[in-house]
DNA sequence: CTGAAAGCGCTTACAG
DNA sequence: CTGAAAGCGCTTACAG
């Protein structure tokens, strides 16, 4: 391969010129540039990338680390950031750990390395260990997209999980719903954590009980909607309605109540979270909490663009989710009605 | 932060020393292993990885090219990639292209800057000349998962697309069905052009007429499968099955023809491909053609492994595909049935 | 506007 | 088993 060496010889220039004629042709001469530019072309030079990153320490690469690519939701988030990076001559490495958050920590090792410049995380699970140093600064550009609770103001962007899982849950409450089951995730994770608390809020909240039974964990996938579907629908209190903290686990519970002959809506209501594009494809189309997706990963890029250039960014971005009822929810049959004063 | 020098230093050693005793322990003495491994954690060193590549000409990164990281096709794919590379201690470089081949280019030049030591391309519409050099040799590692049609023995990772699409047709025709139209991909995608020569070359072998009307290309999305599906059932002679060369074109189409209020299967036989998670999440569930998709990324990830450590690869790998039976495919209506000679 | 020189941090023949 | 030295290919103060 050519090097800036080839270059400078046939130029009859030297490297330092080769440089700068390549990086900043303005401060050259019109001359020595041409002479640089068409010696570059015949040696077919191309430049060094390492070389180039170790010298001016920056990779111009940032490591996206995802719980799980194959997740729509995901690949969506991880669509926004890419677009922006791409834009700003950003590389993206991907870091999928699998669900496993053993993994996470080899992907922030990344930055101690100089093979990345910093860290997106969409993974909210992360001990506080990787992110500040003894000192309890935050020890490398990191931003989180989803939900991190700490002294520190680590710099994320998030949906309200809160109060987008109130909404839901309120909406059915509106609709006479009292027995109202809750399909959630790991919850340990803070967003599923959050979610979860909104829901059982807005039940205290409306005088409804609490019931355990009524509360599922799960990996939120079509399959675990469907077996944990069942398990709601064949308590000997079955509840008159679902929320699932995902529209795949959603898509899972309406294919059990089709094969149990639970008709949705009108004796089950069933509301999904994400608004997926299949969400409007599946039968009956989900009801659902629409989150932008693309626009968190853009946000979120954005957020580690300010950082990367020095801007102190702004803490904490809060973006806007929004109820789509669409036809899986209606209110429950009469005699399970619930009477709300208002 | 610290380096080999600082590690050297406090252990009173070499850098060279140093650098052996971290990557090489069995080559140094008990004693100075010991003193170096202390060192290096009380400084804190971490080893700089520009510059180990720098020095080896290895960046132990590889790039992904994929059209479209928002497709659960190319996600599950990189799922199977990713898998592999990570236990060789490689990194992956997102490249997604968003269906512009134009930034294909730029995605393979990260080989001539030294910033990946290979290409493994999900997509197959690439230019001769991002390949191949003057002399008609590969000029780089490279594997393509998908069609590729060339002199040159690019290695290649693909199903039997022909045979595949012919599969889905034969089993529709020996049902008894002759009105079989084809909703597939940009015809210039070397994998759907092979996908709707399976469909032509199996209507021709049956003698049924090809229908220009009937073969309709399209983005294969969710969205353009309702369209298309809308644009056949609405033709005079519509027909009694379709083809889809995706699972979301195929579930457009099950929903516009429940709003057509045409009956799946019994009016109309719809069959997918890919086998996505939600083929049997959908209504009703979706007779399809299954790829193995982490396997196609594994194998890929498996062939480039090869290259890259100077093993001859298998300049192509077939891997097997399986029609999926399920409810949205049944004999047509009795007087449109075909009478077959076998 | 240009060149000589230093240096980013590592690894590896070479010599002992 | 270990060290001195070279070098991967680039960029950038420094001096002119």
């Amino acid at each position: 391969m050519a090097t800036v060496k080839d270059v400078a010889r046939l130029a009859g220039v030297s490297t330092a010129t080769v440089s700068r004629a390549l990086a900043n042709p303005e401060i050259v001469s019109p001359s020595t540039r041409e002479k640089v530019e068409k010696a570059a072309l015949d040696v077919g030079y191309s430049p060094n990338g390492l070389a180039r990153s170790l010298r001016k320490s920056e990779s111009k690469t940032i490591v996206v680390v995802l719980p799980n690519i194959d997740s729509t939701f995901f690949s969506d988030v991880v669509h926004g950031i890419e677009a922006l990076a791409h834009k700003h001559g950003y590389k993206l490495l991907i870091g999928d750990t699998g669900n496993e958050s053993s993994r996470i920590g080899s992907y922030f090792e990344l930055f101690e390395s100089k093979l990345v410049d910093g860290v997106l995380s969409l993974s909210s699970d992360i001990p506080e260990s990787m992110i500040i140093n003894a000192q309890g600064e935050i020890k490398l550009p990191i931003v989180i997209a989803g939900e991190y609770f700490s002294d520190i103001a680590v710099p994320t962007v998030h949906i309200d999980n809160n109060y987008s899982a109130k909404k839901g849950v309120e909406y059915l409450i509106m609709m006479g719903h009292h027995k109202i089951a809750c399909i959630t995730g790991k919850i340990e994770n803070p967003v599923f954590n959050a979610r979860t608390n909104g829901y059982k809020e807005t039940m205290k909240k409306w005088k409804l009980p609490i019931t355990e039974s009524y509360i599922l964990e799960s990996d939120l996938s079509f399959i675990s909607g469907y077996n944990l579907g069942r398990q709601l629908l064949s308590l000997k209190n079955p509840p008159s309605a679902i929320v699932c903290h995902s529209d795949e686990a959603a898509i899972g519970v309406l294919k059990i109540a089709r094969e149990m002959q639970v008709a949705v809506p009108s004796e089950l209501s069933v509301i999904g979270f994400d608004n997926l594009a299949l969400s409007e494809y599946c039968v009956p189309e989900l009801t659902t909490i629409h989150q932008p997706r693309q626009l968190i990963g853009e946000t979120s890029m954005k957020l580690l663009l300010d950082i990367l250039s020095g801007k102190k960014p702004n803490p904490e971005m809060t973006l806007p989710t929004q109820l789509i009822v669409r036809e899986s929810s209606c209110p429950p049959p009469i005699d399970q009605r619930l009477q709300v004063d208002l």
